[in-house]
DNA sequence: AGTGAAATGCCCGCCGT
DNA sequence: ACGGCGGGCATTTCACT
């Protein structure tokens, strides 16, 4: 499904602050308020806008630590199981599984190291998981929509 | 800096929708919207919400290509320099700098397979790049934004 | 365009110090 | 007594038909 050259523009000024007026949207892109409303419910219609949220800085929320962790599972764990072992942590903000000698990268999100290495020792413990490899982050240098708790 | 209880209900409440009206998250955490209101403000004041937006599907919008990028820079690089060097591709969703040997870990959506080549032999071509490392996701299993419940 | 609902600003009252 | 915080009301702006 391809977008239109408008469509885009409304949700890029849509994912700039989602509480800009449908008016003020319109005023941008060259359209009047209906119609910028018919647009963005047909975006969310199609899916291609799934909802609206809050970009919340995780520092300020006291979650301090962020990591990568690669997961390297048994053979013939399929995609639905990682999901499934993965979304009962809520310090896992996104997982997908990869191309290349891991299965899985994992994205975590945990209030200090020490919470970070309690919920790695947990995930590593999963029966699915053979082994793992993490990254720390040092510093968010840049977060856009789509990618997570934005800073 | 710490949070409240009921800040940390309605960060949540918002991150799952936040269009949802004052009142009804007032009736939620047992507020009244005005005051509802008047935590948003102040989280709002704080950092603790950095602002409204929406939830993207890539794919829905033609980004069909998802991908993770491990960059080992020339020694001497700050920060910063990877930051503006990096900030100026728009296929560039998230750029964090991370311990273990790569210096930073970049997340970009591209069209297809072909467009990422294209991007990625363009970051690689970037001065403070010594060379990269990619991983392409086959499958996003979890995605959440705003941050889950502490543990 | 018109209607209705929600956000916003204001004032008051409560409870803490 | 004073300051922070929540409740209720009035106004206005925006969403929706």
């Amino acid at each position: 499904m391809s977008l239109n050259d408008l469509d885009e523009r409304i949700v890029h000024a849509l994912a700039e602050d989602a509480r800009r007026s449908y008016a003020d949207i319109g005023a941008e892109v060259g359209l009047s308020a209906p119609a910028v409303k018919r647009r963005v419910d047909r975006l969310l219609a199609t899916g291609a806008i799934t909802g609206f949220t809050v970009r919340v800085d995780p520092a300020a929320l006291g979650w301090e630590t962020e990591a990568f962790v690669e997961i390297y599972c048994r053979h013939k764990t399929s995609p639905e199981a990682i999901k499934r072992g993965l979304e009962r942590y809520p310090e896992v903000a996104a997982a997908s599984t990869v191309t290349g000698e891991a299965d899985a990268v994992v994205q975590i999100y945990a209030e200090d190291v020490r919470h970070f290495e309690r919920v790695l020792e947990r995930i590593a413990g999963e029966p699915f998981v053979e082994r793992t490899k993490s990254v720390l982050v040092l510093s968010p240098l840049l977060r856009r929509y789509g990618a997570g708790a934005p800073a």
